[in-house]
DNA sequence: GCAAGGTC
């Protein structure tokens, strides 16, 4: 008999092959096909993963032009499959296809279930074309990759669940609707099509919502003044105590306690202290890994690709995980000793000196995958950069959790100077704990010292400092992450993603993240119609849809058929708000700063941040003055006209760069001038610089297309000209500037005279 | 050229 066992990614294949087969399994690769193959009973085995999702769902060829097709229809168009794993594709084909017994093994959850679906039914729909009959089906119901729960899993085979995997297609049908048929909309509204279209999801959206909400209530918020009045004491030290009514409105009443308490000393009516613990922080899960990475400076996008990138090469755990809790089965102790060897041996010999090895466990004991721990120890100098940085995470964040809490030594005194009670706490690290091993927060720290009551203590300031209320804080990237993930908005392995995608589509930038003013009018759009699209509800109401389709109490059709109903009459009510919609998004579109006057007009001229570029332009309609910069970073107004031809001058500011002055106008002989780094060595034309779209660097003779001499240029940093020129192949030599550091070379990458040494100048 | 969800 054969058998095909069906995984959702590869090291799950790879750990039920191992299990299953005592180690005797063997890797198959052969014509595209990878697979894994045993013999067990006198029967055949083979154990085919699949790397998520095989197929994809997908509009018909003829309802995939945008500017064709009547939206109304598109909301009631049916969806077709399409192959998007060719290589699992055929190995399914190839493989599993003709086995007796088809066990479906991919993760226990709803994708998991559907992603299994997909897979039985191309095995099911080859074996029809090969006019096999039906197989035995099974599905294989495992929550952790350990020894115990694959042959349980394995000797108490259950059925598939159609009704689960149901559940998921309903949604994958309901986001491609409601998200096609809206970008289509707005992008076609706005006359916004190719890559400058406007999307719109159910996730995407609410998530932008929230940042904009956010935005609007910091611009709409008025900053309301306060005071607080404070009397330093000095006793082994100065420290001081904060009067009792804290930030106090009135100045009236400012001035009449510091006139009450000025010159006079205190005396201690209460004093306390008090040991307290700093808890050590539980183990790592998606989230919470992807927050702390971008507080090191990290962006989640970033921290995921690199995570990624760890775990492929065995040095971390999978991190892809709601877990916080370590599964018993995890070698704790093993895992540390063998960090005892590599560059965190003080860490690591820091656990192992405890009496026994404890983890800390967070509140999710979720059953996919453990918390992320790292997997192998990696020697000092095998990884470099940010994947140093978070493998460093990682492992520190791991030895944290099995180390021993912290303690912090708390006082508190009340304080009475002339009737008027001011309140002082000292907070003091006794034993730091796991913070000497996790050492990315730092704990606040005050002087307070020990007072008994009815002492007095000598006063040697009494002052008041002024503050104001603040609006909310911005959102940064872990606090954003924190409220997707409060809001069930996405899910552990696609916030990074939706996170990225609003940045890249230029709704969003920086972080602190800010809405851009499309950003902004878009959400303003989509609030003229009442809609759900925009709000967590959506979600919340699909999740409770999906719970109802797995539950066999309701079929996907008729959840499907009425997402469909809303989804048109929202569509009708867009299309009446067309004209406002359309508005709203040219206004951000023309909204820019003003960088100068124009020399035509006298009026002002802006420049607007377009997904790749500037737009600089005057703002009389038809004006010449209208210039597109290819730039990466920002531009800043200067107040400086061009000595050429009196346009306004600019300065373009790059990370890692100096400011760097241009002309507006970028055929100008100013930037010309500047740009202009020596002769060509091939027909004695001016070398320029010149920018590509992409914002990349080069050296190009400027007879260009007559000659195609061109050298890339450094990224990074700023290049001038030195008047020398290369010995070996006539280039002009060029001096680069990166920081504090500067050194010539010679643009021809290969040239002879790149490879001397020592020819690094001095930092100036 | 659209979504969100898996995973590489």
């Amino acid at each position: 008999m054969k058998c095909a066992i069906i995984t959702e990614k590869a090291d799950v294949a790879r750990r039920i092959s191992f299990f299953l087969s005592e180690g005797k399994a063997k890797s198959k690769r052969s014509k595209g096909h990878n697979y894994i193959e045993f013999e067990k009973d006198g029967n055949t085995y083979v154990v085919v993963p699949l790397s998520g999702h095989i197929v994809e769902i997908n509009f018909p060829p003829s309802m995939k032009d945008w500017k064709s097709v009547d939206l109304r229809k598109l909301v009631e168009s049916e969806t077709v499959i399409e192959v998007k794993n060719r290589s699992a594709y055929s190995t399914l084909k190839d493989i599993a296809a003709d086995a007796d017994q088809i066990i479906i093994a991919t993760d226990y959850d709803r994708e998991g279930e559907l992603i299994g679906m997909e897979a039985l039914n191309i095995v099911l729909e080859e074996r029809q074309r090969r006019h096999l009959g039906m197989p035995d089906i099974k599905r294989a119901k495992f929550s952790a990759l350990t020894r115990q729960e694959v042959t349980e899993a394995f000797s108490n085979l259950i059925d598939v669940n159609k009704a689960m995997a149901d559940s998921a297609e309903a949604r994958e049908v309901i986001d491609l609707l409601w998200g096609a048929v809206l970008t289509r909309f707005f992008s076609n509204a706005t006359g916004r099509w190719g890559r400058d279209f406007l999307s719109i999801g159910r996730v995407q959206t609410p998530t932008l919502a929230l940042i904009v909400k956010r935005e609007r209530e910091i611009l709409s918020f008025v900053p309301e003044k306060f005071w607080r009045v404070f009397v330093s004491f000095d006793k082994g030290g100065t420290f001081r105590a904060e009067h009792v009514e804290g930030n106090i409105k009135d100045h009236r009443r400012v001035e009449e306690i510091l006139s009450k308490v000025r010159g006079k000393d205190g005396r201690v009516r209460s004093f306390e202290r008090w040991e307290e613990p700093i808890r050590r922080p539980a183990p790592f899960n998606t989230n919470e890994f992807l927050r702390e990475a971008s507080r090191i400076g990290i962006s989640p996008a970033n921290a995921m690709r690199i995570a990624e990138s760890l775990y492929n090469r065995g040095y971390i755990s999978y991190p892809r995980t709601d877990n916080t809790v370590y599964n018993r089965s995890l070698p704790l102790r093993k895992i540390v000793e063998s960090l005892a060897e590599t560059q965190f041996s003080r860490e690591a010999n820091m656990v192992l000196s405890l009496d026994s090895v404890r983890p800390s466990r967070g509140r999710t004991e979720a059953t996919d995958h453990p918390p992320i721990y790292p997997a192998s120890a990696a020697k000092k100098g095998e990884l470099t950069g940010d994947y140093a940085k978070i493998y460093e995470l990682v492992v520190r964040r791991f030895l944290a959790t099995l180390y021993t809490d912290g303690t912090r030594e708390v006082r508190e005194a009340t304080i009475e100077v002339s009737g008027e009670e001011f309140r002082a706490r000292g907070v003091r690290v006794t034993e730091p704990g796991w913070l000497s091993i996790y050492t990315y927060h730092r704990q606040a720290e005050a002087f307070l010292p020990d007072l008994h009551s009815g002492e007095e203590v000598k006063a040697i300031d009494w002052y008041e400092e002024e503050d104001e209320t603040k609006p909310p804080p911005r959102y940064d990237m872990s606090s954003l992450l924190r409220k997707m993930e409060e809001l069930n908005l996405g899910t552990k392995s696609t916030r990074h993603d939706i996170i990225e995608k609003l940045q890249k589509r230029g709704f969003i930038e920086g972080n602190p993240v800010r809405p851009t003013p499309l950003g902004m009018s878009l959400i303003d759009s989509i609030l003229t119609v009442e809609s759900k699209i925009s709000e967590p509800e959506m979600t919340a109401e699909l999740e409770v849809d999906m719970d109802r389709i797995a539950e066999n109490k309701v079929d996907k059709e008729s959840v499907v058929n009425q997402s469909r109903k809303m989804l048109s009459s929202v569509l009708e009510d867009f299309r009446e708000k067309e004209d406002i919609i359309n508005g709203k998004i040219k206004e951000a579109e023309n909204s820019g700063e003003t960088v100068g006057l124009c020399p035509v007009h006298s009026r002002e001229v802006i420049a607007i941040k377009k997904r790749d570029h500037y737009e600089i332009r005057c703002t009389v309609e038809g004006c010449p003055i209208n210039y597109r910069l290819y730039a990466r970073g920002s531009i800043k107004k200067t107040d400086e006209r061009c000595s050429a031809c009196s346009k306004p001058l600019i300065k373009v500011i790059r990370k890692g760069q100096s400011p760097e002055l241009r002309c507006i106008d970028p055929a100008c002989a100013f930037n010309v001038e500047r740009s202009r780094m020596g002769k060509c060595p091939s027909d004695g034309g001016d070398l320029v610089v010149r920018q590509s779209r992409n914002g990349k660097r080069f050296l190009s003779c400027s007879n260009y297309p007559k000659c195609t001499v061109s050298y890339p240029l450094p990224q990074m940093g700023t290049v001038e000209p030195t008047g020398q020129v290369c010995q070996y192949c006539g280039a002009p030599i060029l001096l680069s500037i990166r920081g504090r550091r500067r050194w010539r070379f010679c643009p021809k990458m290969d040239c002879q005279f790149n490879r001397r040494r020592g020819d690094e100048e001095p930092a100036s």
